[in-house]
DNA sequence: GGAAAAGTTGACCATTCGGTCAGTCCCGGT
DNA sequence: ACCGGGACTGACCGAATGGTCAACTTTTCC
């Protein structure tokens, strides 16, 4: 809930209404985040079309440009949206405590992350193959800071044995593919696995495979 | 080196030439393929501009037409390119030998293709992401019966006790989506990392860790 | 050498796209 | 009742897009 960086309607007025209502069309932006994020998660940006959006926004081409002066305005704040989700999941790797317990609820998260919001999951993915234009500074700047800081207490509990020695970035990259895989290749999964209520039982039988494997193949340790 | 479906041009003559030039404009073709995947991989079947893959093929749009009647026959062609590229690269797992050998190998020929092909490896992802429009069939037929014969081998493995109780399929997602990332999220590793000579620098340092990790986690034992 | 076939090209066309705009609707405040 | 402004809409515009085509050049084959 953050991000605003248009025109004329935004967070501006909001103090005068009766009280109950927070702004008016403000349903309507978040309706139209919401359709948005679907249409690029699918088609990427240059694929996406802004009418198809109002399409599935179920309201008129004109209405959305009403509320995002362009379709690069839009993107923009999808995608960050999409972005600050993304890495508040990142949120904290407990430091102390035991280095199994730690990865193993860092990994279950994400893996809800991409189970509860997949189209995020997949508009990030689109957007990085497509060679991350947008969000590219974020990725280098706050994101490999936390790589950077995260990364230290890897190191720390590979030289207390509690952990393989992997370079720490690609540990992350690891978990967070791994995580991910079940949102952005759902139709993969699901042609070869033939699944038909995917969302509920893949992840439920994935969830308890992946999560092992990853810490065995991390080789983390529990604390003793 | 399959799959034609179009135009006029195609493998029709070839006999008659002089013997050292394989088609006059079969060059072209592939100019054009590859030039294609380039830029489908980047912005995916609808955001893909056919000029701009005429000029990144450094011909004249209507010559890149001539080849290939649409825009759609051109995306067929290529994804199937990719698609059986990747299908071959899936290869034979020895079922006999050891299977931590057998998985260190197909690892490694499975990283090897992303290195070399990484365009390929994000169209294929790109297409997934995408919902799979085009290779649905595939990936529920020749990838399906695919992972179903080599998850028997799996499945011996593990009644052995020489590989962890995973579902086999689910293994083949983990492997496959950890050796495609250093292809598909480039742009995130490269900004993460920092890495400059990325090709080389990642893929050498990387390679080591994430098949022994892989190893682990699929708790993959030598056969004794 | 010459004619047919294959290859190449830029001009051109119909459609679609992102974006603008004038005008309408709907609302609370006075 | 009336006003003013945010919300909304469909008609519209210029630019871009996928695709066609007729003219032209090159290659192939006898």
């Amino acid at each position: 809930m953050e991000a605003s960086q248009d025109h004329h309607p935004s967070t501006s007025s909001r103090i005068g209404t009766t009280g109950s209502s927070t702004g008016v069309g403000e349903r309507q932006r978040e309706r139209i985040i919401r359709a948005a994020t679907l249409v690029f998660s699918r088609k990427g940006y240059d694929g996406a079309r802004v009418e198809e959006i109002a399409r599935s926004a179920g309201i008129p081409k004109g209405n959305v440009l009403y509320y995002f002066k362009t379709k690069k305005t839009l993107y923009r704040v999808v995608i960050e949206q999409v972005l600050s989700l993304w890495l508040d999941a990142l949120g904290n790797i407990a430091v102390d405590g035991n280095p199994e317990e730690a990865i193993r609820q860092y990994v279950n998260r994400k893996l809800a992350l991409s189970r509860n919001y997949p189209e995020a999951s997949r508009l990030f993915a689109m957007e990085v193959i497509s060679g991350a234009p947008v969000i590219n500074d974020h990725l280098s700047g706050e994101l490999r800071l936390w790589v950077e800081e995260k990364g230290e207490v890897f190191r720390k509990w590979q030289q207390d044995g509690l952990m393989a020695k992997i370079d720490p970035a690609h540990a992350f990259f690891m978990i967070w593919v791994v995580t991910q895989t079940y949102a952005d290749f759902e139709a993969q999964i699901q042609a070869v696995t033939g699944a038909k209520g995917y969302a509920q039982e893949i992840y439920t039988d994935a969830t308890g495979d992946v999560v092992e494997a990853l810490v065995r193949g991390l080789g983390l340790k529990r604390d003793t």
